[in-house]
DNA sequence: TTTGTCATAGTGTGATCACAAAATGCGAGT
DNA sequence: ACTCGCATTTTGTGATCACACTATGACAAA
């Protein structure tokens, strides 16, 4: 959890705005895992400041569902549930087809050749078994359409479900990256906007988002599985008879 | 802007958290005016804390997007233009019925009847001329339903859209009393839960939402709205002429 | 009346401290 | 191995302070 130091940039920017920049990147980035506890203290020390900035930053963050508390006071990750992870998804296949549409016949031609080669980077890193470069380069193609829709409002909403989901969808990085065919539909999405086409470029998303969704419930673990009983029945017992030159199997 | 002193049970609940919940209600309830700025030492001296606590609060209240934060770092209630307006009206058309969609059939005997009961109290309100009393009624009623959704996101989300708008929201409170027919579709919504169908509940909320943000767009006025220079000339002269013993007019 | 300058007051921010509560680790007993 | 008690460490919270920056008001000049 060693983050550095800021840039020389930074200097007319409060340490509080830093830190909370830092720690949002930290959660989209995979570098806190799931259910981790932050300390103030231990934040602070790694981020270089006093405990103010830190606390602060942990403490707005914890406001906009990027982090939890525990009764403590401690700010921990989230670790979430499959009722959470349906919940969030359910608000995501909402709220982002609408920012798409929103976005529809406001994307001029140097953005579109931009949001062309953020999906050429995506495609590139799935081919080269890439999966951070991967999901990198979807987030900034998703969030360069959301800016474009010029809703502040719904992209800082956008900004914390992604926020609160970061680091368990990090975690599943490997998973996405081994979905085959991979769902990804930024390509029609894309096309549809080039045509002014909102409406179907907002379904399109839709369907994306809710079917990795589906995928990701069947694949992942989540907060409150129940420990699976017939896991270790499923360890078939070790055969203790000689070995008679034939496999066993098992 | 005094606020009263926290009761006795809050003596486990930090004073930060309280200060939160203190200044949220404020927000609700019309105590600050849009544009308002709300310095940490004042708040905390209206609160009768040190000013850590206040200071906590209100950078949580702008990462939620309930205050604005000026460059200077004071925070500030957000004037809202038009344009912002509609975008957290649609956003709301779009969550608020998606939250009442999900409470259906999860609503029971007990909660119909504390439901009619605010829908009752709302509605003698209106016909009391009590502008306060309705919109706590209409928010009561709404809140408990999206309680019932048990989607604790999407509640935050509903939450601090609703935060963000209180204040200019509590300023057009006769506005909305004056409004004939009300167009207010609480019963409606309230029917299709009964029967169990969320998405005519939704629907109506829906159109209840869209149709109350038109008639407030065509009524208020708004951050960005440009004075008007017909105003002015629509002052017609005053007659100079000598009063003949009848009516001139203007 | 308007504009510019300057002094003063107000403001947010980061740092630090103290304290109470929570967490952790260790040893003893069962 | 597990549980309990205790001492120690860690932790969050509120309070306070100092400093740099911002806002405001008063006064003089055009």
């Amino acid at each position: 959890m060693r983050v550095t130091q800021g840039t020389s940039e930074a200097s007319a920017v409060s340490l509080e705005d830093q830190a909370f920049e830092r720690l949002r990147h930290a959660l989209m980035e995979g570098i806190f895992a799931p259910g981790q506890k932050l300390s103030i203290r231990r934040v602070a020390a790694a981020l270089g400041t006093s405990p103010m900035p830190a606390r602060t930053a942990l403490r707005r963050l914890a406001t906009e569902q990027a982090l939890d508390v525990l009764s403590s006071g401690t700010a921990i990750v989230p670790r979430l549930t499959r009722r959470a992870f349906r919940e969030l998804s359910a608000i995501r296949a909402t709220l982002e087809p609408m920012a798409v549409a929103m976005a529809a016949g406001r994307i001029d031609e140097g953005q579109f050749a931009a949001l062309e080669r953020m999906i050429l980077g995506g495609e590139a890193a799935r081919a080269g078994n890439d999966p951070e470069g991967m999901l990198r380069a979807d987030r900034d193609f998703l969030f360069a359409l959301y800016r474009a829709a010029a809703a502040p409002m719904l992209y800082g909403i956008i900004e914390s479900l992604w926020l609160r989901r970061g680091p368990m969808f990090w975690d599943a990085r490997w998973i996405i990256l081994g979905r085959n065919p991979t769902g990804n539909q930024h390509r029609e999405v894309l096309q549809a906007l080039r045509a002014r086409d909102g409406v179907t470029a907002a379904a399109e998303l839709k369907a994306e988002i809710e079917a990795a969704a589906d995928y990701l419930l069947s694949r992942m673990r989540f907060a409150d599985d129940p420990d699976d009983p017939e896991g270790i029945v499923r360890l078939r017992p070790l055969s203790l008879r000689k070995l008679s030159g034939k496999p066993t199997g098992g």
